[in-house]
DNA sequence: CAAATAAAGGACATAAAGGTCTTTTATTCC
DNA sequence: GGAATAAAAGACCTTTATGTCCTTTATTTG
């Protein structure tokens, strides 16, 4: 029963962004918004106010890091930062790029190595829209004014029932 | 290392569709556009035109046979097939839903439980526009369209590199 | 009706994503 | 310089997605 059970039932969960890209998306936006009140944050506090496991939203503030998406400071009153210069250069599209990749901007719809306007797959031309908008979207929004956002309480970092 | 590996560089391949729903609208597809030509069409043979592996796929049909998708007929000369009223009627979004959920369609770019215009995550309103692009594509393609494309020649369902 | 055929069903195996725990390294402050 | 702090690093573990194999059931045809 179980591998029918979970084709039938167990549906796959994710949109868009892997669960690592969705932490490290939001991770950036607190570390961005705090640090707009001059506030340096722990792991322990972003991976609170975004809802998710600290161990892991280490791991992947590591790869940022990395990456120079954000700056990391050791030991005592250390902690994560972004200047305000890095979050208005920063755009949506590095840091997907840094954690999943680059295949939301390129890949085909249906998997196909070498889909083009030549050899195109089936829903070739509708996803050319597609993924263009979504191309676009991201690599015009900047960390910054997604940070902006939520200090302004505009928007939320975690779902009503998330919130304690 | 094997972790940092995982994160740095083995990044996820995926962009919109499981393998499976992907697997499952290429399979669709074939099989349509053989009915279109009055054949009917095997596992092997569908596996074969569209690269996928046999048993797997056998099973993702089990699942569209199910879902009355398609039809399914046991013993020599079996096979699948679909009839052309129901691929005229088949929406793409009948597939993705069988397979993938109905994730696609509502859930929240950043994974927020309760994304609302009330309770927006920051990507709220520039994800809405995408995802009513994405169900609006979904929702009016229709298989008989797919497989007409295949059948004529416009569109494929494998890579060059993957023709035998 | 027996043999052949082809899908359905179910158990199992492998790979990738998601996540945890412990140790090490860098920094600060007394 | 030693204690405390906080991120980095690395070895694990768990769950989900992807994929295989073998047996059963339904159907056809000689």
């Amino acid at each position: 029963m179980s591998f029918i059970i979970s084709l039938l039932y167990l549906q796959k969960y994710f949109f868009m962004f892997s669960k690592t890209c969705e932490y490290a998306i939001k991770a950036s936006i607190y570390i961005a918004s705090q640090s707009l009140e001059n506030k340096r944050v722990g792991i322990k506090e972003i991976a609170h106010e975004i809802s998710s496991p600290e161990a892991f939203t280490a791991k992947i503030l590591q790869v940022l890091s990395k990456n120079h998406l954000v700056d990391s400071i050791k030991g005592p009153n250390g902690g994560f930062e972004i200047q305000p210069e890095k979050m208005r250069s920063t755009k949506l599209s590095a840091i997907v790029k840094a954690v999943d990749g680059d295949n939301i901007f390129i890949s085909c719809g249906l998997g196909l190595k070498n889909c083009s306007a030549k050899n195109p797959c089936p829903l070739h031309n509708q996803f050319a829209k597609i993924r263009n908008d979504i191309t676009k979207l991201l690599e015009s929004t900047s960390l910054e004014e997604l940070a902006t956002g939520l200090t302004s309480g505009l928007t939320f970092l975690t779902s009503i029932q998330n919130q304690a």
